[in-house]
DNA sequence: TAAATTGCCTAACAACCGTTAGTTAGCAAT
DNA sequence: ATTGCTAACTAACGGTTGTTAGGCAATTTA
Protein backbone atom coordinates (compact mmCIF):
# COMPACT_ATOMS: atom_id res chain seq x y z
CA UNK A 1 0.00 0.00 0.00
CA UNK A 2 1.65 2.92 -1.06
CA UNK A 3 0.72 6.60 -2.35
CA UNK A 4 -2.26 5.88 -3.93
CA UNK A 5 -5.37 4.69 -2.00
CA UNK A 6 -6.55 1.37 -4.01
CA UNK A 7 -9.44 2.12 -6.01
CA UNK A 8 -11.73 -0.17 -4.14
CA UNK A 9 -13.18 -2.94 -6.83
CA UNK A 10 -13.47 -0.01 -9.49
CA UNK A 11 -14.29 -2.39 -11.91
CA UNK A 12 -17.41 -3.39 -9.99
CA UNK A 13 -17.89 0.70 -10.24
CA UNK A 14 -17.33 0.84 -13.86
CA UNK A 15 -20.04 -1.68 -14.38
CA UNK A 16 -22.46 -0.11 -12.03
CA UNK A 17 -22.32 3.10 -14.11
CA UNK A 18 -22.36 1.37 -17.30
CA UNK A 19 -25.70 -0.74 -16.22
CA UNK A 20 -27.01 2.71 -14.63
CA UNK A 21 -27.13 3.75 -17.95
CA UNK A 22 -28.67 0.84 -19.80
CA UNK A 23 -31.22 -0.03 -16.85
CA UNK A 24 -31.91 4.05 -17.44
CA UNK A 25 -32.64 3.88 -21.43
CA UNK A 26 -33.89 0.21 -21.69
CA UNK A 27 -35.41 -0.55 -18.52
CA UNK A 28 -34.20 -3.06 -16.20
CA UNK A 29 -36.00 -6.27 -18.28
CA UNK A 30 -35.02 -4.96 -21.75
CA UNK A 31 -31.27 -4.36 -20.65
CA UNK A 32 -29.74 -7.58 -20.90
CA UNK A 33 -26.87 -8.79 -19.32
CA UNK A 34 -25.33 -9.25 -23.24
CA UNK A 35 -25.69 -5.56 -23.65
CA UNK A 36 -24.34 -4.87 -20.34
CA UNK A 37 -21.35 -6.68 -21.41
CA UNK A 38 -20.78 -5.32 -24.62
CA UNK A 39 -21.34 -1.99 -23.36
CA UNK A 40 -18.00 -3.11 -21.02
CA UNK A 41 -15.99 -4.94 -24.06
CA UNK A 42 -16.19 -7.89 -21.92
CA UNK A 43 -18.23 -11.23 -22.39
CA UNK A 44 -21.63 -11.94 -20.77
CA UNK A 45 -20.01 -14.32 -17.90
CA UNK A 46 -17.11 -12.16 -17.01
CA UNK A 47 -20.07 -9.78 -15.12
CA UNK A 48 -20.31 -12.93 -12.67
CA UNK A 49 -16.71 -12.49 -11.19
CA UNK A 50 -18.15 -8.83 -9.49
CA UNK A 51 -21.88 -9.80 -9.16
CA UNK A 52 -23.92 -12.59 -8.40
CA UNK A 53 -26.76 -12.25 -10.30
CA UNK A 54 -28.28 -9.79 -12.49
CA UNK A 55 -31.08 -8.43 -9.34
CA UNK A 56 -28.00 -7.81 -7.19
CA UNK A 57 -26.48 -5.28 -9.72
CA UNK A 58 -29.90 -3.55 -9.12
CA UNK A 59 -30.23 -3.88 -5.78
CA UNK A 60 -26.91 -2.26 -5.78
CA UNK A 61 -27.69 0.63 -7.58
CA UNK A 62 -30.88 1.43 -6.15
CA UNK A 63 -29.66 0.93 -2.74
CA UNK A 64 -26.43 3.41 -3.20
CA UNK A 65 -29.24 5.80 -5.02
CA UNK A 66 -31.51 5.38 -1.43
CA UNK A 67 -28.72 6.34 0.32
CA UNK A 68 -27.63 9.36 -1.55
CA UNK A 69 -31.18 10.89 -1.18
CA UNK A 70 -31.84 9.85 2.52
CA UNK A 71 -27.60 11.10 3.26
CA UNK A 72 -28.96 14.44 1.63
CA UNK A 73 -31.86 15.03 3.36
CA UNK A 74 -31.21 14.17 6.78
CA UNK A 75 -29.21 17.45 7.73
CA UNK A 76 -31.82 19.27 6.04
CA UNK A 77 -34.92 17.72 7.36
CA UNK A 78 -32.91 18.21 11.07
CA UNK A 79 -31.89 21.69 11.09
CA UNK A 80 -33.24 23.73 12.91
CA UNK A 81 -35.68 25.82 10.37
CA UNK A 82 -38.71 27.33 9.46
CA UNK A 83 -41.46 24.98 7.80
CA UNK A 84 -40.96 26.96 5.05
CA UNK A 85 -37.47 27.34 4.47
CA UNK A 86 -37.02 23.71 5.16
CA UNK A 87 -39.39 22.28 2.26
CA UNK A 88 -37.70 24.67 -0.49
CA UNK A 89 -34.69 23.20 0.86
CA UNK A 90 -35.61 19.75 1.14
CA UNK A 91 -36.71 20.28 -2.75
CA UNK A 92 -33.51 21.79 -3.58
CA UNK A 93 -32.03 19.21 -2.19
CA UNK A 94 -33.95 16.40 -4.33
CA UNK A 95 -33.32 18.17 -7.79
CA UNK A 96 -29.79 18.26 -6.93
CA UNK A 97 -29.44 15.12 -6.41
CA UNK A 98 -31.65 13.85 -9.14
CA UNK A 99 -29.25 15.86 -11.64
CA UNK A 100 -26.07 14.33 -10.07
CA UNK A 101 -27.10 10.97 -10.51
CA UNK A 102 -30.15 11.06 -13.32
CA UNK A 103 -29.12 7.65 -14.39
CA UNK A 104 -29.63 5.94 -11.02
CA UNK A 105 -32.32 7.95 -10.27
CA UNK A 106 -34.79 6.89 -13.21
CA UNK A 107 -33.96 3.28 -12.17
CA UNK A 108 -34.62 4.52 -8.18
CA UNK A 109 -38.06 5.52 -9.53
CA UNK A 110 -38.91 3.01 -12.19
CA UNK A 111 -37.74 -0.48 -11.80
CA UNK A 112 -37.86 -1.13 -8.48
CA UNK A 113 -40.14 -3.52 -8.94
CA UNK A 114 -37.99 -6.13 -10.12
CA UNK A 115 -36.10 -6.29 -7.21
CA UNK A 116 -37.11 -9.68 -5.10
CA UNK A 117 -39.77 -9.65 -2.61
CA UNK A 118 -37.80 -9.12 0.68
CA UNK A 119 -35.50 -6.60 -0.93
CA UNK A 120 -38.50 -4.70 -2.27
CA UNK A 121 -39.82 -4.44 0.80
CA UNK A 122 -36.91 -3.17 2.49
CA UNK A 123 -36.70 -0.63 -0.82
CA UNK A 124 -40.39 0.39 -0.44
CA UNK A 125 -39.86 1.14 3.52
CA UNK A 126 -37.01 3.71 2.70
CA UNK A 127 -38.74 5.19 0.33
CA UNK A 128 -42.01 5.84 2.80
CA UNK A 129 -39.70 7.42 5.19
CA UNK A 130 -38.13 9.50 2.86
CA UNK A 131 -41.28 11.35 1.63
CA UNK A 132 -42.60 10.83 5.24
CA UNK A 133 -40.40 13.85 5.99
CA UNK A 134 -41.85 15.77 3.28
CA UNK A 135 -45.23 14.90 4.79
CA UNK A 136 -44.11 15.84 8.25
CA UNK A 137 -42.35 19.03 7.13
CA UNK A 138 -45.58 20.45 5.65
CA UNK A 139 -47.52 19.22 8.50
CA UNK A 140 -45.50 21.34 11.04
CA UNK A 141 -46.39 24.26 7.97
CA UNK A 142 -49.78 23.89 8.21
CA UNK A 143 -49.75 24.10 12.02
CA UNK A 144 -47.78 27.06 11.85
CA UNK A 145 -50.17 28.86 9.37
CA UNK A 146 -47.63 29.14 6.34
CA UNK A 147 -49.13 26.44 4.40
CA UNK A 148 -52.62 26.61 3.48
CA UNK A 149 -55.16 24.61 5.93
CA UNK A 150 -56.95 22.41 3.79
CA UNK A 151 -54.09 20.52 2.22
CA UNK A 152 -53.76 16.61 2.23
CA UNK A 153 -50.01 16.53 2.99
CA UNK A 154 -49.46 12.95 1.92
CA UNK A 155 -51.30 13.99 -1.75
CA UNK A 156 -49.31 17.14 -2.10
CA UNK A 157 -45.83 15.30 -1.61
CA UNK A 158 -46.84 12.61 -3.93
CA UNK A 159 -47.48 15.03 -6.59
CA UNK A 160 -44.88 17.46 -5.17
CA UNK A 161 -42.20 14.73 -6.12
CA UNK A 162 -43.79 13.50 -9.06
CA UNK A 163 -43.23 17.05 -10.80
CA UNK A 164 -39.52 16.93 -9.73
CA UNK A 165 -39.07 13.34 -10.16
CA UNK A 166 -40.48 13.54 -14.20
CA UNK A 167 -37.00 15.63 -14.49
CA UNK A 168 -35.18 12.27 -15.49
CA UNK A 169 -37.51 12.20 -19.03
CA UNK A 170 -36.49 15.75 -19.78
CA UNK A 171 -33.25 16.77 -18.51
CA UNK A 172 -30.25 17.08 -20.01
CA UNK A 173 -27.00 18.82 -19.04
CA UNK A 174 -26.75 20.70 -21.68
CA UNK A 175 -29.97 21.85 -21.69
CA UNK A 176 -30.70 25.33 -21.77
CA UNK A 177 -31.63 25.50 -18.12
CA UNK A 178 -29.50 25.38 -15.37
CA UNK A 179 -30.03 23.98 -11.51
CA UNK A 180 -30.96 26.94 -10.33
CA UNK A 181 -33.55 27.72 -12.88
CA UNK A 182 -35.11 24.37 -12.14
CA UNK A 183 -35.25 25.01 -8.31
CA UNK A 184 -36.78 28.72 -9.22
CA UNK A 185 -39.57 27.17 -11.15
CA UNK A 186 -40.47 24.40 -8.76
CA UNK A 187 -40.50 27.10 -6.27
CA UNK A 188 -42.89 28.93 -8.22
CA UNK A 189 -45.54 26.08 -9.31
CA UNK A 190 -45.24 23.95 -6.17
CA UNK A 191 -44.89 26.61 -3.38
CA UNK A 192 -45.84 29.77 -4.72
CA UNK A 193 -48.34 28.99 -6.96
CA UNK A 194 -48.79 29.38 -10.40
CA UNK A 195 -51.58 32.49 -10.45
CA UNK A 196 -50.17 36.04 -10.11
CA UNK B 1 -79.83 -9.35 -37.25
CA UNK B 2 -82.28 -9.83 -34.91
CA UNK B 3 -83.34 -7.35 -32.06
CA UNK B 4 -79.60 -7.60 -30.39
CA UNK B 5 -76.99 -5.45 -32.10
CA UNK B 6 -74.00 -7.93 -32.36
CA UNK B 7 -71.20 -7.16 -30.18
CA UNK B 8 -68.77 -6.10 -32.62
CA UNK B 9 -65.48 -8.36 -32.01
CA UNK B 10 -66.22 -8.14 -28.13
CA UNK B 11 -63.87 -10.57 -27.38
CA UNK B 12 -61.65 -8.24 -28.64
CA UNK B 13 -62.14 -6.33 -26.39
CA UNK B 14 -62.06 -8.35 -23.42
CA UNK B 15 -58.58 -9.33 -24.65
CA UNK B 16 -57.58 -5.91 -24.77
CA UNK B 17 -59.05 -5.08 -21.21
CA UNK B 18 -56.81 -8.14 -19.66
CA UNK B 19 -54.18 -6.99 -21.73
CA UNK B 20 -54.65 -3.31 -20.04
CA UNK B 21 -54.61 -4.46 -16.75
CA UNK B 22 -51.83 -7.05 -17.60
CA UNK B 23 -49.69 -4.53 -18.90
CA UNK B 24 -50.05 -1.62 -16.30
CA UNK B 25 -49.13 -4.19 -14.05
CA UNK B 26 -45.99 -6.16 -15.12
CA UNK B 27 -45.34 -3.95 -17.68
CA UNK B 28 -45.28 -4.42 -21.68
CA UNK B 29 -42.26 -6.44 -21.71
CA UNK B 30 -42.63 -8.85 -18.61
CA UNK B 31 -46.48 -9.59 -19.74
CA UNK B 32 -46.31 -12.45 -21.58
CA UNK B 33 -48.47 -13.67 -24.06
CA UNK B 34 -48.70 -16.55 -21.77
CA UNK B 35 -49.83 -14.38 -19.30
CA UNK B 36 -52.27 -12.79 -21.48
CA UNK B 37 -53.85 -15.86 -22.44
CA UNK B 38 -53.41 -17.65 -19.01
CA UNK B 39 -55.56 -14.65 -17.79
CA UNK B 40 -58.13 -15.02 -20.72
CA UNK B 41 -58.44 -18.79 -19.77
CA UNK B 42 -57.28 -19.83 -23.52
CA UNK B 43 -54.17 -21.27 -25.44
CA UNK B 44 -51.51 -18.47 -26.25
CA UNK B 45 -51.47 -19.13 -29.78
CA UNK B 46 -55.24 -17.85 -30.28
CA UNK B 47 -54.40 -14.52 -29.13
CA UNK B 48 -53.20 -14.43 -32.88
CA UNK B 49 -56.63 -14.87 -33.93
CA UNK B 50 -57.64 -11.43 -32.93
CA UNK B 51 -54.18 -9.21 -33.44
CA UNK B 52 -51.55 -9.77 -35.45
CA UNK B 53 -48.50 -9.27 -32.88
CA UNK B 54 -48.03 -7.99 -29.40
CA UNK B 55 -47.04 -5.02 -30.39
CA UNK B 56 -50.83 -4.68 -32.19
CA UNK B 57 -51.99 -4.87 -29.15
CA UNK B 58 -50.06 -1.95 -27.75
CA UNK B 59 -50.76 -0.09 -30.25
CA UNK B 60 -54.36 -0.65 -29.85
CA UNK B 61 -54.57 0.11 -26.40
CA UNK B 62 -52.16 3.30 -27.11
CA UNK B 63 -54.16 5.08 -29.99
CA UNK B 64 -57.59 4.64 -27.89
CA UNK B 65 -56.04 6.14 -24.73
CA UNK B 66 -54.60 9.10 -27.12
CA UNK B 67 -58.05 9.43 -28.99
CA UNK B 68 -59.94 9.50 -25.48
CA UNK B 69 -57.35 12.09 -24.17
CA UNK B 70 -57.42 13.99 -27.29
CA UNK B 71 -61.73 14.11 -27.92
CA UNK B 72 -61.44 15.33 -24.29
CA UNK B 73 -59.17 18.13 -24.21
CA UNK B 74 -60.23 19.66 -27.73
CA UNK B 75 -64.35 20.73 -26.50
CA UNK B 76 -62.48 22.77 -23.85
CA UNK B 77 -59.31 24.23 -25.59
CA UNK B 78 -61.80 25.39 -28.26
CA UNK B 79 -64.25 27.23 -26.07
CA UNK B 80 -64.35 30.83 -25.46
CA UNK B 81 -63.13 30.85 -22.16
CA UNK B 82 -60.59 32.87 -19.90
CA UNK B 83 -57.34 31.24 -20.09
CA UNK B 84 -57.58 30.54 -16.34
CA UNK B 85 -60.38 28.58 -16.60
CA UNK B 86 -59.38 26.64 -19.13
CA UNK B 87 -56.23 25.83 -17.47
CA UNK B 88 -58.39 24.99 -15.08
CA UNK B 89 -61.21 23.29 -16.97
CA UNK B 90 -58.40 20.86 -18.96
CA UNK B 91 -56.46 20.10 -15.70
CA UNK B 92 -60.11 18.33 -14.65
CA UNK B 93 -60.62 16.76 -17.76
CA UNK B 94 -57.00 15.21 -17.84
CA UNK B 95 -58.11 14.27 -14.28
CA UNK B 96 -61.44 12.33 -14.94
CA UNK B 97 -59.81 10.33 -17.98
CA UNK B 98 -57.31 9.18 -15.87
CA UNK B 99 -59.50 7.83 -13.63
CA UNK B 100 -62.05 6.60 -16.15
CA UNK B 101 -59.43 4.57 -17.49
CA UNK B 102 -56.49 4.03 -14.87
CA UNK B 103 -55.05 1.16 -16.54
CA UNK B 104 -54.69 2.72 -19.75
CA UNK B 105 -53.00 5.84 -18.56
CA UNK B 106 -50.21 3.64 -17.07
CA UNK B 107 -49.32 2.27 -20.31
CA UNK B 108 -50.33 5.84 -21.96
CA UNK B 109 -47.89 7.08 -19.72
CA UNK B 110 -44.59 4.46 -19.59
CA UNK B 111 -44.80 1.83 -22.28
CA UNK B 112 -44.87 3.37 -25.72
CA UNK B 113 -41.00 3.53 -26.50
CA UNK B 114 -41.75 -0.39 -26.89
CA UNK B 115 -44.10 1.00 -29.90
CA UNK B 116 -42.36 0.89 -33.34
CA UNK B 117 -40.12 3.51 -34.72
CA UNK B 118 -43.10 4.63 -37.26
CA UNK B 119 -45.98 4.41 -34.27
CA UNK B 120 -43.65 5.54 -31.53
CA UNK B 121 -43.18 8.99 -33.85
CA UNK B 122 -46.82 9.31 -34.43
CA UNK B 123 -47.43 8.61 -31.25
CA UNK B 124 -45.00 11.20 -29.92
CA UNK B 125 -46.48 13.85 -32.17
CA UNK B 126 -49.85 13.09 -30.43
CA UNK B 127 -48.28 13.95 -27.01
CA UNK B 128 -46.20 16.56 -27.84
CA UNK B 129 -49.59 18.14 -29.41
CA UNK B 130 -51.85 17.26 -26.47
CA UNK B 131 -49.10 19.02 -24.01
CA UNK B 132 -48.73 22.19 -26.45
CA UNK B 133 -52.68 23.14 -25.91
CA UNK B 134 -51.62 23.44 -22.42
CA UNK B 135 -48.34 25.27 -23.57
CA UNK B 136 -50.53 27.48 -25.39
CA UNK B 137 -53.08 28.11 -22.67
CA UNK B 138 -50.03 28.81 -20.47
CA UNK B 139 -48.97 31.34 -22.88
CA UNK B 140 -52.20 33.01 -23.15
CA UNK B 141 -52.36 33.21 -19.26
CA UNK B 142 -49.34 35.17 -19.33
CA UNK B 143 -50.12 37.98 -21.96
CA UNK B 144 -52.83 38.32 -20.03
CA UNK B 145 -51.58 38.69 -16.99
CA UNK B 146 -53.19 35.83 -14.74
CA UNK B 147 -50.44 33.86 -14.63
CA UNK B 148 -46.77 34.82 -13.10
CA UNK B 149 -44.68 36.51 -16.27
CA UNK B 150 -41.85 34.91 -15.23
CA UNK B 151 -42.44 30.79 -15.91
CA UNK B 152 -41.38 28.53 -19.18
CA UNK B 153 -44.72 27.72 -19.71
CA UNK B 154 -43.33 24.29 -21.12
CA UNK B 155 -41.21 23.64 -18.23
CA UNK B 156 -44.58 23.90 -16.00
CA UNK B 157 -46.90 21.97 -18.35
CA UNK B 158 -44.31 19.00 -18.12
CA UNK B 159 -44.21 19.26 -14.27
CA UNK B 160 -48.33 19.63 -14.13
CA UNK B 161 -48.37 16.96 -15.97
CA UNK B 162 -46.27 14.58 -14.37
CA UNK B 163 -47.92 15.54 -11.21
CA UNK B 164 -51.39 14.16 -12.27
CA UNK B 165 -49.94 11.74 -14.41
CA UNK B 166 -48.30 9.83 -11.46
CA UNK B 167 -51.73 9.34 -10.13
CA UNK B 168 -51.90 6.07 -11.59
CA UNK B 169 -49.61 4.77 -9.16
CA UNK B 170 -51.48 5.70 -6.14
CA UNK B 171 -54.78 5.92 -7.47
CA UNK B 172 -57.55 3.31 -5.87
CA UNK B 173 -61.07 3.88 -6.81
CA UNK B 174 -62.00 2.72 -3.03
CA UNK B 175 -59.66 5.19 -1.65
CA UNK B 176 -60.55 8.08 0.31
CA UNK B 177 -60.27 10.46 -2.06
CA UNK B 178 -63.11 11.25 -5.07
CA UNK B 179 -62.65 12.77 -7.95
CA UNK B 180 -64.03 16.41 -7.03
CA UNK B 181 -61.28 15.68 -4.05
CA UNK B 182 -58.39 15.42 -6.66
CA UNK B 183 -59.63 17.94 -8.76
CA UNK B 184 -59.74 20.04 -5.74
CA UNK B 185 -56.03 19.72 -4.28
CA UNK B 186 -54.53 19.68 -7.97
CA UNK B 187 -56.26 22.92 -8.06
CA UNK B 188 -54.71 23.97 -4.84
CA UNK B 189 -51.02 23.03 -5.58
CA UNK B 190 -50.84 23.75 -9.35
CA UNK B 191 -52.73 26.92 -9.47
CA UNK B 192 -53.29 28.50 -6.21
CA UNK B 193 -49.51 27.70 -4.60
CA UNK B 194 -49.04 25.59 -1.33
CA UNK B 195 -48.12 28.93 0.68
CA UNK B 196 -51.28 30.85 2.39
C1' DT C 1 9.38 -18.98 -4.78
C1' DA C 2 5.00 -21.20 -4.02
C1' DA C 3 0.33 -20.56 -3.38
C1' DA C 4 -3.81 -18.29 -3.81
C1' DT C 5 -6.74 -15.03 -5.75
C1' DT C 6 -8.57 -12.20 -9.39
C1' DG C 7 -10.69 -11.33 -13.74
C1' DC C 8 -11.46 -12.76 -17.66
C1' DC C 9 -12.45 -16.47 -21.22
C1' DT C 10 -15.21 -20.42 -24.05
C1' DA C 11 -19.03 -23.25 -24.18
C1' DA C 12 -23.19 -24.53 -22.99
C1' DC C 13 -27.81 -25.32 -20.54
C1' DA C 14 -32.56 -24.97 -19.38
C1' DA C 15 -36.21 -21.85 -19.46
C1' DC C 16 -38.89 -18.70 -21.67
C1' DC C 17 -40.02 -15.61 -25.47
C1' DG C 18 -43.11 -14.17 -29.64
C1' DT C 19 -44.78 -16.36 -33.29
C1' DT C 20 -46.31 -19.74 -37.06
C1' DA C 21 -48.32 -23.82 -39.24
C1' DG C 22 -51.86 -26.63 -39.57
C1' DT C 23 -56.26 -28.29 -37.85
C1' DT C 24 -60.97 -28.50 -36.11
C1' DA C 25 -65.53 -27.68 -34.11
C1' DG C 26 -69.44 -24.70 -34.37
C1' DC C 27 -72.13 -21.53 -36.62
C1' DA C 28 -74.25 -18.50 -40.50
C1' DA C 29 -75.27 -17.66 -45.11
C1' DT C 30 -75.96 -19.24 -49.80
C1' DA D 1 -76.19 -29.53 -48.23
C1' DT D 2 -72.24 -26.86 -49.04
C1' DT D 3 -69.42 -23.16 -48.27
C1' DG D 4 -66.91 -19.95 -45.62
C1' DC D 5 -65.87 -17.71 -41.40
C1' DT D 6 -64.68 -17.42 -36.47
C1' DA D 7 -62.25 -18.67 -32.62
C1' DA D 8 -60.27 -21.85 -30.62
C1' DC D 9 -56.81 -25.83 -30.44
C1' DT D 10 -51.96 -28.74 -30.55
C1' DA D 11 -47.32 -28.67 -31.64
C1' DA D 12 -43.37 -26.71 -32.53
C1' DC D 13 -39.70 -23.31 -34.29
C1' DG D 14 -35.78 -20.24 -33.81
C1' DG D 15 -34.09 -16.89 -30.92
C1' DT D 16 -32.95 -14.74 -26.45
C1' DT D 17 -32.61 -14.87 -21.59
C1' DG D 18 -29.97 -15.38 -17.01
C1' DT D 19 -26.79 -18.29 -15.46
C1' DT D 20 -23.17 -22.02 -14.63
C1' DA D 21 -19.09 -25.04 -15.22
C1' DG D 22 -14.54 -25.23 -16.04
C1' DG D 23 -10.20 -23.36 -17.52
C1' DC D 24 -6.36 -20.13 -17.95
C1' DA D 25 -3.17 -16.21 -17.53
C1' DA D 26 -1.85 -12.52 -14.71
C1' DT D 27 -1.35 -10.54 -10.41
C1' DT D 28 -1.06 -10.52 -5.38
C1' DT D 29 -0.09 -12.63 -1.07
C1' DA D 30 2.31 -15.79 2.17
Amino acid sequence: MLATIKPLTSRKQEILEAAQALFSRKGYTDASMRDLAEALGIEPASLYSHFKSKEDILWEIAIRCAKAFNDGQEPIFSASLTPEIKLRNMIDRHIELMIDNINASAIFFREWHHLSKERHDDYAQMIIDYEQRFVQVIEEGMKAGVFKASVRPKFITSALLASINWMHKWYRPEGSMTISDIQQHMHLLLLDGLQS
